[in-house]
RNA sequence: GUCCCCAUCGUCUAGCCUGGCCUAGGACACCGGCCUUUCACGCCGGCGACAGGGGUUCAAAUCCCCUUGGGGACGCCA
């Protein structure tokens, strides 16, 4: 069987909750996600909450809000892995009876001093097996004493005994037998370890596809074993290459603190769509080389034999105050909010202003219009939602921030004590207060008094706005409204020298 | 140290399997210019890479070997 042959898959993603759902997991989430949309399949949650010390409620909640946000909606679970412990310990039973497995009686003591004396001769530490070969008195007398236990899987020894594995992204894999330990799968205090539970579940779970990151490409051939020995058909797996930073060091949020978590992109007003975007083209490539998908888009486009083999970088700098994260995730997010439907960018441009003050339910009734046409005007500039709140404050509210360089550089000519007073009286007297007609008394009035247009547009923007910077300045003033510019104009003496 | 994987612009990548169409293409970032009342957008242009060395071949980014570099795995963690 072959990856294409597969017409449904069954899929899962399978974060253990000792942390924040993160860049990684969320991009092999996306993977998984993607892939059985795309093949009408089963996406499958399961939460590893085995390591009991480690885990947490809050980074389960962290790990399904953080995908709920992103949209990558999940068919089966939340699956608690310890909910299956006593399959997991069956299944190491029966690996024992069938011969698979031993019992090893070697203490962690034992094995530690081992592991020293093979570092400090700079060989490699591989379990030597020797419970492996105890003899019938010494298991006899374990027995007897009560001796504690772990199980341990028992490798095939022969000479030329190989684990051979399809890997949708790598290819064929093998791995010699002399090359890999007799790992353990049950503890001494009887509790399953993750190489064995994660095995027995996915079974279980009839996984057809394991797509997780190529930091698991070591414990496959033991789970293969793990399936054989119990005559299950393994999966096929699909090693997705791992996300370094720019230094290639693993991304973690003990060394880079919020940028590689989810949570933080909802924080810093991204659309989930565009960082889910961005994710997708970590590793992967459309053969004609697109880049901005829509999710329908993206999962007919997506393919598992176009995932890259090499690691890729997260290419974020400490310290960058423009490019507080990857450039190029920025760069998708502006062009989301620049270009996506309307309709679809309303909704979080409403949260955005509710959780600033911002909002006036009116947006939704009689100003809906006014609203809608004012956030198309002014998202163009836009990078983050953030933006509608922290630079859109003038067009919702008349308590704006004036940006210092921008009032000295727009407002130093003292002419402006009379123009724009002026000017508001002549867009006070417009009957119909449309860009046109608005325009119509800028230029006149510029012809009239001999002046830069220049100068009052920069200077009426400043007014107005707050800011040099912004949309065409007569559109602006149309949608600000006639009453609210005039008030704005008249009280702009005062930032005038 | 052992085993495994990887190697194209600063970053994400196309091309590699099936050698010639590669003077190595695109995107982000950066730098110029155009547009323009500003800033963006858009458009035009610039900068910028086949890790090194050997082979094979008429021909190598592409196939083979070595070196170097990077990453992963080596737990009674997951």
């Amino acid at each position: 069987m072959t990856i294409s042959d597969i017409k449904q898959t069954r899929v899962r993603f399978a974060p253990s909750p000792t942390g924040y759902l993160h860049l990684g997991g969320a991009r092999t989430a996306l993977y998984n996600w993607l892939w059985a949309k795309k093949t009408g399949g089963v996406f499958i949650l399961r939460i590893e909450d085995t390591d009991a010390e480690r885990s947490t409620q809050e980074s389960v909640q962290e790990i399904l809000d953080g995908l709920q946000w992103l949209g990558l909606d999940w068919d089966e679970g939340p699956n608690l892995q310890s909910a299956g412990l006593s399959k997991h310990v069956e299944a190491a039973h029966r690996l024992l009876e069938s011969g698979h497995a031993y019992k090893c009686y070697c203490t962690k003591e034992e094995l530690d001093a081992q592991r020293k004396e093979a570092e400090a001769n700079k060989t490699a530490f591989i379990y030597d097996g020797r419970c492996r070969r105890l003899s019938a008195d010494d298991q006899q007398r374990h027995f007897d004493n009560k001796t504690p236990y772990v199980i341990r899987f028992a490798v095939p020894r022969e000479a030329d005994s190989v684990v051979v594995f399809e890997d949708a992204v790598f290819g064929r894999m093998e791995k010699r037998g002399k090359d890999i330990e007799d790992f353990v799968i049950l503890r001494s205090d009887g509790r399953p370890l993750y190489i064995l539970s994660n095995a027995i579940d996915d079974a279980n779970d009839c996984i057809t596809l394991v797509i997780r990151g190529a930091d698991g490409i070591a414990n496959t051939p033991k789970q293969v074993l793990i399936y054989k020995a119990l005559g299950l058909t393994p999966p096929i797996f699909a090693h997705m290459p791992l996300t370094l930073d720019n230094k290639k060091a693993k991304l973690s949020k003990r060394s880079h603190g919020e940028v590689v978590t989810i949570s933080y992109y909802k924080k810093k007003g991204f659309i989930p769509w565009a960082l889910c975007n961005f994710m997708a083209l970590l590793g992967w490539s459309s053969p004609e080389g697109a880049e901005i998908f829509s999710r329908g888009e993206l999962i007919q486009a997506f393919d598992l034999t176009r995932i890259n083999r090499s690691n890729s970088i997260f290419n974020y700098v400490p310290g960058d105050q423009k490019n507080w994260t990857d450039p190029k995730a920025i760069h998708f997010n502006a062009t989301y909010i620049r270009t996506m439907a309307l309709n679809e960018l309303l909704p979080y441009v409403k949260a955005e202003l509710q959780g600033s003050g911002l909002w006036d339910d009116a947006y939704e009734n009689e100003k809906k219009e006014w609203f809608e046409k004012t956030i198309d005007l002014i998202r163009a500039r836009f990078i983050t939602l953030k933006d509608f709140s922290e630079r859109g404050g003038c067009y919702f509210s008349d308590d704006f921030s004036f940006d210092q360089k921008a009032v000295s550089k727009n407002m130093k000519d003292p002419g402006l004590k009379t123009y724009l007073p002026e000017l508001a009286g002549r867009l006070a007297g417009l009957s119909e207060f449309s860009a046109e007609r608005i325009e119509e008394v800028f230029r006149s009035y510029s012809e009239a008094k001999e002046i830069k247009a220049g100068l009052i547009i920069n200077a009426t923007r400043t007014t107005v706005s707050g800011t040099s910077v912004g949309p065409g300045l007569f559109e602006m003033l149309e949608l600000m409204g006639q009453n609210r510019v005039v008030a704005r104009m008249k009280e702009a003496v005062s930032l005038v020298p």
